[in-house]
This record gives C-alpha cells, structure tokens and sequence, in this order.
DNA sequence: ACAGCCATGTAACTTGTTACATGATTTT
DNA sequence: AAAATCATGTAACAAGTTACATGGCTGT
C-alpha cells in the first residue's frame, strides 16, 4: 500500500520507489528490492497499477509503473481507515514473564533485563531524536512512547508478580 | 517457543497444549489448529520435541510430546534474552499521515479518526480490565499503555503538520 | 439419530527473508 | 581497471491463515 501511495505522485519504476520508501520511511531499514519487485508484480496482479512502458534511463532499461483507478480506490479507502488499534490482547513481553513464572525461573530478573535493554535504547533514540530532522525525530518519538508504554507495564507487572503467579499455577 | 513453554510443564499433546495457550495467553484470539500440528512438526524437526508415545484417551489417540535438552536450552535462551526493544523505525501510522501529506488528502482528518477509533477501544478495554481476571487486566493494560502512547505521538504530530508538509514535499 | 467435543492432520494460498544472477553505466 | 550505482528479477525457504478431511466418543 505504501508503494502505491508513492505511485501516486506520479509514475515510478521499482528502483526508485525503494530509493523513495527508504528515505522518507524507513531511513532504518531499507527496503529489500526482492520486496520491491514482487509486490510490484502483486500490485499489478490486482490491478492496482499498470506498465505504462519501458524507458532508457541511465543504465538497464526503467520499468515505469502507473495506478490505474481501482488502486486509487484502494488507497482511499486504506488511507481513509483508521488502523484497528491493538486488536488482540497479547505480548510477548507477557508470554515470557507467565512462562517464567510457571517453570521456577525468575520472572523478576526478565523484567529487570528488559527495562535495562529498554532503557539503552531509549537512550540511543532521545540521541536520534536531537539530531536528526523532523521524520526521524517524529519516528523516534513513536518509538520512545512506546517504550515508555512497556516501562509502566514492567513497573505494574513486577508489582503484581505474586497475584500472577498464584493464578497462573492455579 | 510458546508452546515449548507450555510443554515445559510437562509432556503433552497439541489438543491440550493449544487449550492451554487459548486460556493462558490468548484469550482473545485462539489459536488454530492448524498451526499448532504444523509448529509442533517445526520442533520436532528441530530436535526440540521428541514424540513420546501415543495414548489413547478420551477419543482418537493422542500423540504426546516431551522436551529435550535442546529444546529445554533453546527455551531457557529466549526466556532470558530481553525482547528487542523496538529495533526498526517504522510505524503504519506516520506512513500514512506522509502519504495523505504528499497526496491533498486530509492528514487532520485522518489523526482525528484515528484518535477516536482509539479513544474508542481504549473504552472497552478499560471495560475489560476492570470485569476480567488478572491476566485479562494486564494484557488489557499493555494495550492500553501503547494506546495512549499513540494517542500521545497523534498529539504531537498533529501539531506539527505543517513542518512535517514542508519537509516531505521538499 | 444428531450435535458437539476430542484429536490429528493436509492443502492451498499469501507474504516476507535472504541469497543469487545478470548486465549496463558512471565514478574513482 | 576496479568499484559503485542503476535496474530488474528469480529461487529457496519459512511462517501464518483458512479451509478441508477424517473419525471416534459423549450427551441429549
């Protein structure tokens, strides 16, 4: 959906829809370009874009892509959508902490290593968030909120962990 | 590694091992079948799980499983690693606040759905939290925690909408 | 007799991950 | 001459999702 949303600005080819994505999305991880043809191939297979045709550009030939009007649709409608929020209740953090406890290791000493590890990366990210630009620093921010969400959860769990332990055994 | 877990506790078979993952972990979304055959196989062929015999109980027989030392090593590595704590830079969200930007839709209309679709859940959840067990009020915790902490980020990039415009376009 | 639970699995499909293959052009 | 960049793809593998197939036992 994403690369669709790029198309739209305008016709692209595989190449520079990654080269696209990477910097204003995910300036982490780029976008393997396996990824990148074969979802192209899908779109199309769908009917969300079309060929509009091959041009010579700087090297091997350019494969450009346009949406035709059913991907515009689905973009639509997939941006017009609010993300289900949280729609299962699980986490892994709460699967290692019930496994611990039911199998004598300590679910204390997990939920200490994790708010450490948590509490680093928090750190690296405070550091992204000053110095990079604006995506990065609002990327960052999500991502420290986060990490924030899961310190209280530590904080409430580890206070609980007796109550746990009695109904999980139970 | 679930599943191992749980096995942990003592041999079993999946029936059982997936009856018990539904009401100890998931008790929103079970569990199918399918994967539950098709993990166990997994482990099985990763010298995990060995296959102990076959029981015939209530019904068709049962094909019980045991960990082994493997498994037991594998087990006790995963437990005590903390998860990573949020490693990409990436969220559905700000995709698609960046496209509505790059593409005349409405980003604001979009934050405000959002926040209300998790204004929403997060009424339900707190529901939840208060009628359920133990377990169902700390998973409903977790996922409010995150729901807050995106409510949070919906806040703050709502407010800068317009720099975040100008950088996108530029 | 029939519904529902116990219990195991396979098959088809979709997506993501990693590695590999190819070859031209541009830069050093 | 070598390395980086431009550009496209395939192949192998892994995992999740859904649906289907099978059949015995239990309760009404």
């Amino acid at each position: 959906m994403t690369l669709l949303g790029l198309l739209e600005g305008g016709p692209s080819h595989g190449y520079e829809l990654k080269r696209s994505y990477d910097t204003k999305f995910s300036p982490d991880r780029p976008l393997p370009f396996g990824q990148v043809y074969a979802t192209l191939s899908r779109l199309q297979r769908d009917g969300f874009v079309v060929v509009e045709g091959l041009e010579a550009g700087s090297g091997p030939d350019r494969k450009t892509y346009a949406v035709t009007e059913a991907g515009r649709a689905a973009l639509d409608e997939w941006l017009a959508e609010p993300e289900p929020p949280e729609p299962h209740l699980q986490a892994v953090l709460f699967t290692k902490v019930v496994l611990a406890l039911l199998s004598e290791r300590s679910a204390a000493r997990f939920l200490d290593l994790q708010r450490a590890a948590h509490l680093d990366r928090m750190r690296s990210l405070t550091e992204l968030r000053r110095e990079g630009d604006l995506i990065d620093s609002l990327l960052a921010d999500h991502a420290l909120f986060h990490l924030e969400a899961d310190l209280r959860w530590i904080d409430l769990t580890e206070s609980r962990l007796d109550a746990l332990a009695a109904e999980v055994s139970g």
